[in-house]
DNA sequence: TTAAATTCCTGTAAGC
DNA sequence: TGCTTACAGGAATTTA
């Protein structure tokens, strides 16, 4: 089996193999792919491994077990609803703020909720929905449906900033993520609020609070963010 | 129809 | 030192 073509959508890893078939991949919070010779010791909690034809290993390895793998052709794996069907890339050219303002416009969720929410847009996740947020100034829980076109501008810019900044730092190690070669990421070194509840708020100094929204742990700054 | 709550899973760290 | 408990989070599923 030839692989081809290796593409992204959303947090989905897509790796095109013959026939049409994807080789899917959902690292979830804890999953590693990792390029190793095949003499490389067996890791914990490896759940899959694929021998390339120079005799190295591709090696599915995933703690928490919140990953997924699948296997089918693209079609087949939405209309099994095995993949979901995703919004707009934020870093696509065509992503305009206009298109994020009109996907806001009539929910009645908070900022935060609709952030994480992948069929509204694909890929952001908690990190980068906080670092939005406040690079943005906007509160995590002001309602979605009501915010300005000019905030929704300010929102779309600092979405594209800050994903594209962590693609270009090879991501956030936070926790335990690693490439394909098991080096960390850069990201994890400038993140202005993740992680970094009661301590100072980088513009203004005043400690960062932090409240649960979606269940999921929220950090900003009560006076920079409105 | 949409939104919120619950559940899965295991390593880590805090508290006693 | 050793045990218990809370916490981290993506997304499917369940409940409201």
């Amino acid at each position: 089996m030839r692989i081809g073509n290796v593409r992204r959508r959303g947090k989905y890893i897509l790796i095109e193999l013959e026939s049409d078939v994807l080789l899917v991949v959902h690292l979830g919070m804890t999953g590693q792919l990792r390029l190793v010779g095949a003499d490389a010791p067996l890791e914990t909690h490896t759940h899959a491994v694929f021998t390339l034809d120079d005799g190295r290993h591709l090696r599915y390895r995933d703690v928490r077990r919140f990953g997924r793998l699948l296997l089918g052709t693209e079609k087949a794996l939405l209309a099994s609803k095995k993949m979901p069907l995703l919004g707009p890339e934020p870093i696509d050219p065509d992503f305009v703020s206009e298109e994020l303002y009109r996907r806001f416009r009539k929910r009645r969720t908070s900022l935060k909720a609709i952030l994480l929410d992948q069929a509204t847009i694909a890929g952001v996740g908690n990190i980068y929905a906080d670092e939005s947020l406040h690079r943005a100034r906007l509160r995590p829980d002001r309602m979605a449906g009501g915010i300005s076109r000019k905030s929704a501008q300010r929102l779309h810019e600092s979405l594209r900033h800050s994903l594209q900044t962590a693609i270009a730092n090879r991501g956030s190690s936070v926790d335990t993520y690693r490439d394909a070669w098991g080096e960390i990421g850069g990201q994890q070194e400038k993140l202005m609020v993740y992680g970094r509840a009661g301590e100072p708020c980088f513009t203004c100094g005043r400690p960062l609070a932090m409240i649960r929204i979606a269940g999921r742990s929220t950090v900003f700054c009560r006076r920079c963010q409105h």
